[in-house]
DNA sequence: TGTACATCAGTGAACGCGCGTTCACTGATGTAC
DNA sequence: TGTACATCAGTGAACGCGCGTTCACTGATGTAC
């Protein structure tokens, strides 16, 4: 959790903030961090940010704008993070996109009030359009590596790459709220989640003729 | 949504309500189902089920233990319809598991606000022991369904049943929580989130070489 | 069968609280000339 | 370079609101005798 650009309640020279915007982003961050997106409260932010609650107000039209922003922000991230790891398809498609899901996994961790922000607010889509097309722009880095790994597989018998996309997703995502939340209603699991999910998409590979090797059980390559 | 033995606010006859405790659940769900988990209040609980705002303390211990008490149900619930569809592996195990995966979605489906205080609330695990006993009993009808099931393959590559019954449980949530959801940010599927899962978990058990034909794609047997 | 009484589910008024949001304002910034 | 002024980010006080919870109470129920 970096303050960047912030200088802190008492730190701050002056009248004005700077870098306000920022900092209620990163306050809401932190309510959500702590007591998951339902503690958030706008006020609660602008104290944070060591501002008056009227503050917030000039950049945000409300509370639900906040986190609409804090959670587009998260899908712009998650879309970083999935590139980087797919690396189009390099150097091998099907490593590559275990790599992929070890991303996403690895985003829900290290950023679980970004995820929470996405998943657990309840936002209209159609109310937030760049929020709804930042979504999609992530989920289309998925359905992109989907395709390049079923353009390997024979005409006749090549699923539709949507639904191995959806499948990978959904699969990930559900791994990550039921086994990575960082909050004790979390349940405990007999390995680490991102091994779980990585013997998951391999079975998942192998049945589609994608996955080369065998390697039944859990065990995942070194 | 039924009221089942409540007589509604102006039908209540005298000073006792008679079933406060039921109608309290009914409300939560109501209220769940209408505006999520955040916008249950205890307050309007009351209002809606008849009754003064200071009543519900006669029954519940505060607004917490209210959703604890859905989410228990939810998971009795939740048990009573895997235990219903797996039917102890009859006629046929993998036929019978693929029904408690529908079983599965179908709950989510048909109970949504029961779903969302299980899964959305974040209750403490540790602070709420039986609604922990009601989770695992129906995860361990999942779990039970998957040890069956791996009982078929040769010990030598038989991967852990724990491990299967949670891909699946993870694929299942993921397909429910994503695309099931009943509010405006639900994502578009292209088709009936049942026929998606379907195909997920019969690809996967084919890997595993459970599963004995090859419906390649997305179709599902008749 | 009748009555006294213990039990307890619900009342209604009250409390303190924190929230979201608004308003007229004021102090800082930077630009035109 | 200096000054007037427009802009706008932040102030602080105020509002109405609904919530969670408590309290002393009261009305209904059912049981002991």
């Amino acid at each position: 959790m970096s303050w960047s650009g912030h200088q802190g309640h008492a730190g701050r020279r002056g009248y004005h903030h700077g870098n306000l915007r920022e900092a209620l982003v990163e306050a809401a961050l932190a309510l959500i961090a702590e007591k998951g997106p339902a503690g958030f409260t706008i006020a609660e932010a602008a104290r944070l940010a060591g501002v008056s609650p009227a503050a917030p107000y000039r950049h945000f039209r409300d509370a639900e704008a906040l986190l609409a922003e804090v959670a587009q922000r998260g899908f712009e991230l998650l879309e970083s993070a999935l590139a980087a790891a797919w690396h189009d398809g390099r150097p091998e498609p099907v490593a590559a996109f275990e790599a992929l899901g070890r991303a996403y996994l690895g985003f829900a961790r290290s950023e679980p009030a970004h995820y929470a922000a996405m998943f657990e607010t309840r936002l209209a889509a159609d109310a937030w359009p760049p929020l709804a097309a930042a979504a999609d722009r992530a989920f289309g880095v998925l359905r992109g590596a989907a395709e390049r790994l079923a353009e390997v597989l024979p005409k006749e018998q090549r699923p539709p790459a949507l639904m191995i996309a959806l499948h990978v997703w959904a699969l990930s995502h559900g791994i990550a709220t039921l086994f990575c939340r960082p909050d004790r209603g979390r349940r405990p699991l007999p390995m680490p989640p991102e091994e779980l999910l990585e013997a998951g998409v391999l079975l998942y590979l192998q049945s589609l003729g994608l996955a080369g090797g065998t390697p039944r059980g859990h065990k995942s390559p070194p």
